[in-house]
DNA sequence: TACTTATTTAGAATAATTCTAAATAAGTAT
DNA sequence: ATACTTATTTAGAATTATTCTAAATAAGTA
């Protein structure tokens, strides 16, 4: 996706919500994971030098976890792989194809998160669910 | 769960279909996996000390690894922590209490399965599904 | 018993991530 | 502007879970 003014706001407000600062590589780095599709942090650190070129992965990390912490983006693994990032909050699941590797957004709806939640005996208090497909994904174009 | 002869038979079927050795390791590992509630590996290790004092780290992830091509185990991971091992291989979800880490099978039925299916666009070949629940477990007795 | 092949083992190597302590940058007060 | 305080970045060491390597041991077979 591309990185439009609104991002920018979005990450302002965040970050000044919690009383952090607005820096460069913080900056950059976010737009990085917008207009990337589920990046690890190597990737985003891989994709960032291009700007930045002494940004460190330790940076990464660092700015990538505060993202969480400010709930800008959602990490996510597919076994145990390098974490991934996700700045879309909506509830959605997510499929690997096993052939490229591609992740795909796969939305969900309020039916299947009731039914879901259905299948907890009453004695679990839900906080989140997690559904990630594996298989073959659509051929690329 | 308690190992019964029927898990002893299930091994060494599993194994002799493939053409693999019944060790004493790999006889002892499984029946710890299927004593104990979705174990790690060194929480395999671990146990697996007390009968078999020299077993190594490395000989619990090779027969881990050889009990999942059998198709004995399964293996899941909540975000990135280590792998557990689960000898239920019926279709399930798992819950983790994010207060003391338990782990626990939600049994998962036919319909929420096709659901989980139908969120797919036709032009994704289904593998597999994982779903996993965290929140806070029933409180322990 | 000797032989062949599978398995186990200790320890080195790897991947992803976190930690540590020093250097730099931001924001604030003077 | 200048000095000061606190947040952030950075390089590199440390950590965790896991895999790899090559030698030692054990199983099954001739």
């Amino acid at each position: 996706m591309k990185f439009n003014p609104s991002h920018k706001k979005q990450l302002d407000d965040a970050l000044s919500h919690k009383g952090l600062r607005a820096t460069k590589q913080r900056e950059h780095l976010f737009k990085v994971i917008i207009e990337s599709n589920h990046p690890t942090a190597d990737e985003v650190h891989l994709s960032a030098k291009t700007n930045l070129p002494t940004i460190s992965l330790a940076t990464v990390y660092n700015c990538l976890e505060t993202f969480v912490e400010c709930g800008l983006v959602r990490p996510f693994n597919f076994d145990r792989k390098a974490t991934r990032y996700d700045p879309d909050l909506t509830d959605h699941a997510h499929f690997q194809c096993k052939e490229s590797g591609d992740v795909f957004d796969i939305p969900i709806n309020d039916e299947i998160k009731s039914y879901l939640q259905k299948l907890l005996p009453a004695e679990f208090e839900l906080e989140a669910v997690e559904v990630a497909f594996r298989g073959k994904g659509p051929i690329a174009p």
